[in-house]
DNA sequence: ACATAATAGTTCAAAGATGAACAATAAACA
DNA sequence: TGTTTATTGTTCATCTTTGAACTATTATGT
C-alpha cells in the first residue's frame, strides 16, 4: 500500500515545507516572549501593523488581512481600544462599518514593537544572502496566492 | 525618531519574512479544512507524524518536538488514545515516563492524512524548482537552529 | 544514607480562537 | 416602492492552548 518511496519524508517538498512550518512556529513563539515586556502579543502586533499601513480599514477587511474570523477581531479590538492604542469610528456613509485607526500612543507602541520584531527577523534571516531572501519571499507569495484562490 | 528608511516594510528581510508567515498561516488553515473529513486537526496530525517517526517517545520529548507545553500534550493524547490511535505505556526503568506508540489504526489513519497533507504541499510548492525548494528548506533549518539555541 | 534538586506528567483556571446564530444596515431587484 | 438578499459587526457556546501549582519519581550532592 505505502512503500517507503512514497512516504512523505522522502519527498523534498514535504521535508522542506516541514522546515518552513517549524521555523515559523519557533519565530512566532520567540516573538511572543520578546514582546511580553511591551504587554503585547503577536496577534495584537499584527493588528497595529495593519492599521498603520492601511488606515481607516473596516473590521471586516482587517479580519481578511489577518486570515482570522470577524469574531476574533471583535474580541481583540476592545482591549487595544481601552489602552488608547486605536480608535473605532463609524463610517458616515455606511452605518454598518467601523473604521479603525491608530492613535499616537498606538503608533508609538508599534514603533517599539517593530524594533523588537525587526531585530528578531534580522537575527533569523542574517544567514541568507539578499538574493536567497528575495527568492524565498517570492515563492511564499506565490504559495499564498495559489492557496487563497483555490 | 523613525525615518521612512528604517521602517521595516522597506527592509527586504522583513517583507519577505512576512510572506513566509502568511504562507504558513494559510497553508495550516487550508490543511485544517482538508483534514476535517478524517476528524483530525493539524495538531493531532503532528502528534501522529512524530510518533510514527520516533516510536516510544516520552510525552516530554514529544512536547519539545512540537514546540508546545507539556500540559498541551496531556490534553491532546487522551482523545487520540480513546480513538485507539496510540498507546501509552509506562517506562519500566523510569516510572515517571510514559512511552508513546501508534497502533495499527493510528498508522492507517496517519497514512490517509499524509496523502491529504502531501497533496496540499505539492500544490503549494509546485511552482518552485527542486533547487529553490531545497534552498528554502536549508535556510529554514538554519533559522530554526539560530532561534532555538538562543 | 539523607536532604535537596530536578524531572515527568497531571490538573486547573484563564486567555484565545472559532463558527454559528443574530441584529442592524445596505444592496439588488421585481 | 417593497421585498428579498448580502454584508457588517456582535454575541455566545465550544474547543484549544497556555502557564503555574501540584504529585510522584529520579538525580545530585554532602
Amino acid at each position: 500500500m505505502n512503500n517507503k518511496q512514497d512516504l512523505p519524508w522522502d519527498n523534498p517538498r514535504f521535508r522542506n515545507w516541514v522546515a518552513v512550518a517549524r521555523a515559523c512556529h519557533v519565530l512566532e513563539r520567540t516573538l511572543a516572549v520578546k514582546l511580553a515586556p511591551l504587554d503585547l502579543k503577536p496577534a495584537q502586533l499584527d493588528v497595529l501593523m495593519n492599521l498603520y499601513r492601511h488606515p481607516d480599514m473596516s473590521q471586516h477587511d482587517l479580519a481578511r488581512k489577518l486570515l482570522v474570523g470577524r469574531s476574533n477581531i471583535t474580541m481583540l479590538l476592545p482591549q487595544l481600544e481601552a489602552r488608547g492604542l486605536l480608535r473605532r469610528e463609524g463610517d458616515e456613509k455606511d452605518k454598518r462599518i467601523l473604521r479603525l485607526a491608530l492613535t499616537e500612543a498606538g503608533e508609538a507602541l508599534l514603533m517599539q514593537a517593530l524594533k523588537v520584531h525587526m531585530a528578531l527577523i534580522e537575527k533569523a534571516m542574517s544567514q541568507s544572502t539578499p538574493e536567497q531572501c528575495d527568492m524565498i519571499g517570492d515563492q511564499m507569495r506565490k504559495i499564498y496566492e495559489v492557496l487563497n484562490e483555490a
